[in-house]
DNA sequence: GGTATTTTTGCAACATAATTGCAATTGTAA
DNA sequence: TTACAATTGCAATTATGTTGCAAAAATACC
């Protein structure tokens, strides 16, 4: 059994041609995607209610995670910790650049820790840093 | 000349009745509002339409800013630094509690730096901390 | 393998969020 | 107070996301 199809099951999803494509782009393109983008990719293919649920449940699931920002339209990327459900203890770190618009996680870097104050429980962090990236910063 | 009137010129913006009772209305509450929340205030004393223009204009001259999130609805607060135009090297942290919904700007936390992978180049940064916070965590 | 059961898909309709063009109105500068 | 520029309201349109339901596909079970 291939990886993709592994990882499916494993997060609890049956193996579609939908979910198999776009977990495969996801895996590819490192980038964060929109539902436009794929949409725009699967036209005919696949239906968009149908790209909307896939991306629901793969949120569901722990597989993607939705990235905030401002510009009014969800972007999803992969999660890279290994948890079967969404166990959003998450702490991301994610780029934004200002030219080529994409979006990357960078999951190397650790959102430093910093005091709250008081009362104030925090249970999870979201880093966006704008700017401009390696590819554009040649 | 009083403080709101005066808040507008100083951004270039024409004072006119909408405006200043949106300024007004973010300048006593501080808590992040989205559209709907003055569609809901405003229903019939000004057009949708009209709203949206007031937050738009509003952002471009730098009286609020919108704040990341993966919701899908816009959210505005006020900024804390002054400054004309939209000189957005901003360096943000909100506070979204998971108990009220509300978002509010910890204007007081510094976002700490942090190393960036190389040829990167950060312009701005925005935090989104979720929570609880310290009305709903007594 | 074949069949029963459950999940997923596609379609149509609906819901919400945001934008655009344009004529009428309002704010401001001279 | 008039002239000009910016702003508003309205109607229409676009973009984004959701729901219900019947048909199709995936898995479980024998």
């Amino acid at each position: 059994m291939n990886l993709i199809n592994n990882t499916l099951k494993h997060h609890n999803l049956r193996i579609t041609k939908v979910r198999v494509e776009i977990l495969s782009l996801f895996q590819t393109h490192k980038k964060a995607l929109t539902h436009a983008d794929l949409e725009a990719k699967y036209d005919k293919k696949f239906d968009r209610v149908t790209i909307y649920r896939t991306l629901s449940s793969f949120l569901e699931n722990g597989l993607l995670h939705k990235i905030p920002d401002d510009s009014g339209v969800a972007k999803y990327a992969l999660c890279h910790h290994e948890g079967t459900a969404h166990t959003h203890d998450d702490h991301h770190v994610h780029f934004k650049c200002k030219q080529c618009e994409k979006i990357e996680c960078l999951h190397t870097l650790e959102i430093p820790k910093l005091q709250l104050p008081k009362k104030y429980k925090m249970e999870n962090a979201n880093l966006l840093i704008e700017g401009i990236c390696a590819t554009c910063n040649e």
